[in-house]
DNA sequence: CAGGCTTCCTGCGCGC
DNA sequence: TGCGCGCAGGAAGCCT
């Protein structure tokens, strides 16, 4: 499941890889990987047959890539998708759905594979638009495309509000986790990394935001900060496994928490409990993370 | 406005 | 051995 780390390795790879490269056939074996496209702007092969790729972006989990068009492919990963890099006619890889065969002036021929076993992801061509806080995005314009427009930029950052994020956990009446998982609050955190920040900010997933002194805040997200740094560190130095294989190698060494319930906590050696939480599930030490009472003002 | 619930999807692991 | 069920999760849209 990429989360922010998984995702970023990803976008570098694929800017160094393609960034100049002209797309030069599109084939799509699965419509369901096509996702939101606009269809009123054509067809998604016309839209980027012919094409130049500019850059490789992102802003949390979505992925997007810039082109001469002036347009964006845009990249979601979901669950279990990946853009493998790949050589004409190499690889015989599974649950392939898209594929951008590209020539770049110096690296030659090369081919982008979308796979997505559970077809959660999916890609679709969409116009650029003015971020909304006016900063830069990662290609140094202010462009976003429309459909990621809403997400909230990550921790990691330079332009990360942090004061505006503890401004709408002030306002809100909601869970910390639920938080840290709101995208359009702040981005790149997914269900195994809010676990992990939250059992070493020693914070309950369902602390209520609204008693949390801007001091707790900024500790949970410099947890967030450093659990993402430590992925990043681990993550992506071979070229090749990073493609071949999309998943972190990282948390199934150092998770503290994420999938361990029943084993004791690394911290007082509790039984870590797993709870139902949002539909999903939550790993935390019952003795460590404890909700703490509402701060009378 | 916020939050709860549902939908999308497939492979795997469990219990019988 | 095989079947059926539940589970895993990100994002968005609907409903309350």
């Amino acid at each position: 499941m990429p989360e922010l780390p998984e995702v970023e390795v990803v976008r570098s790879g694929l800017h160094l890889a393609i960034t100049g490269a002209t797309i030069t056939r599109v084939q799509v074996f699965d419509d369901r990987s096509v996702k939101r496209h606009e269809s009123s702007r054509g067809p998604f092969l016309d839209l980027l047959t012919g094409v130049t790729v500019l850059s490789a972006e992102r802003r949390g989990k979505f992925l997007w890539f810039p082109l001469s068009t002036g347009d964006a492919l845009v990249a979601h990963l979901g669950m279990s998708g990946q853009l493998l890099l790949r050589t004409p006619g190499g690889g015989p890889d599974t649950h392939v759905r898209v594929r951008l065969a590209v020539e770049h002036p110096q690296h030659g021929e090369l081919v982008v594979a979308f796979a997505d076993q559970r077809v959660f992801g999916g890609m679709a061509v969409d116009t650029l638009v003015p971020s909304p806080d006016g900063y830069p995005t990662g290609d140094g314009t202010q462009a976003i495309p429309s459909r990621v427009a809403h997400i909230a930029r990550d921790p990691l950052d330079p332009h990360f509000d942090a004061g505006e994020f503890a401004r709408a956990l002030a306002r809100r009446n909601s869970g910390i986790k639920r938080a840290l998982l709101d995208q359009t609050l702040v981005s790149g955190i997914g269900n195994i990394y809010a676990d992990e920040a939250l059992w070493a900010a020693r914070m309950h997933y369902n602390q209520p935001t609204y008693c949390l002194s801007s001091r707790r805040i900024e500790l949970v997200l410099a947890e967030v900060r450093r659990t993402f740094c430590a992925a990043l560190d681990q993550g992506g130095t071979s070229f090749d496994r990073q493609y071949v294989n999309g998943a972190s190698g990282y948390f199934s060494r150092h998770r503290a928490v994420y999938g361990r319930q029943g084993e004791p906590c690394g911290r007082c050696g509790e039984s870590i409990e797993r709870a139902k939480f949002m539909n999903r599930s939550s790993h935390y030490c019952p003795q460590c993370q404890r909700i703490r009472p509402v701060r009378v003002p």
